[in-house]
DNA sequence: AACCAGGAGACAT
DNA sequence: ATGTCTCATGGT
């Protein structure tokens, strides 16, 4: 049952066509990003970084990374075991430095439980990353895709907007079906997923530094 | 000198 | 379900 109509069909076809001529567009436009991938050894300060950049610039965020790493701190088990001034200390830069270091201390504990951080990687849920307190649906994806190398499609503010001008939603989508959107529509590729959000992220940074240029 | 970053949670309505 | 407030540092 529920064989799709040709509508339906159609419908997805032309999604997935839209989607994939916006990437081109963007790659094209910015270039590739290479946000994490290769450049970072250490898969828990990708994590990190997921949690110190809510809500503030990634300018401020490389203070604070570099604080950790100077620190000998970039571990889950380190920062489990930190005290907490001290944590508040390194990720003062980043803002929001108190709950950032719990947030912090929370997922490195939850990271820790695993025994290592492929066995993290490998086996930690979605639901389960949700449910530490100041870890989100965007910063969720962050850590699931950039960190674990899994598909989820990360869904920021710029998403919404850029998606919405371009009319390939109607702005007032949940979270979780924008995600789907991008899920269906691409292939399911961490390094496409990585990079189009990336991407995205450029745009939108450059659309508002001028906001007349389409 | 306001304004705002690669958000999330608590709370009121 | 949908708003509003708070959290805080550093760069335009």
């Amino acid at each position: 049952m529920c064989k799709p109509s040709k509508q339906g069909v159609r419908g997805f076809e032309s999604r997935r066509a839209h989607m994939m001529q916006l990437y081109r567009e963007l790659l094209e436009k910015h270039g590739r990003q290479e946000w994490w991938p290769c450049r970072t050894k250490n898969r828990f300060e990708i994590c990190a970084g997921a949690v110190l950049t809510q809500g503030t610039s990634w300018k401020n965020v490389e203070k604070a990374i570099s604080n950790m790493a100077g620190a000998q701190a970039m571990g889950a088990a380190k920062i489990a075991a930190m005290p907490m001034p001290r944590l508040e200390r390194l990720v003062r830069p980043s803002g929001f430095f108190r709950q950032k270091a719990r947030r912090l201390k929370a997922l490195a504990r939850f990271v820790s439980s695993y025994g290592s951080f492929a066995a993290f990687a490998k086996n930690a849920t979605r639901d389960a990353l949700l449910e530490i307190n100041g870890i989100g649906k965007e910063t969720a994806d962050a850590i699931l895709l950039y960190a674990c190398g899994r598909p989820y499609f990360v869904v920021d503010a710029y998403t919404r907007r850029l998606l919405s001008a371009r009319r390939m939603i109607s702005g007032n989508e949940e979270y979780d079906e924008i995600r789907e959107l991008f899920e269906k529509s691409l292939p399911r590729s961490v390094p496409v997923y990585g990079e189009f959000h990336a991407l995205i992220v450029e745009e939108g940074k450059l659309r508002r530094s001028n906001p007349v240029t389409s």
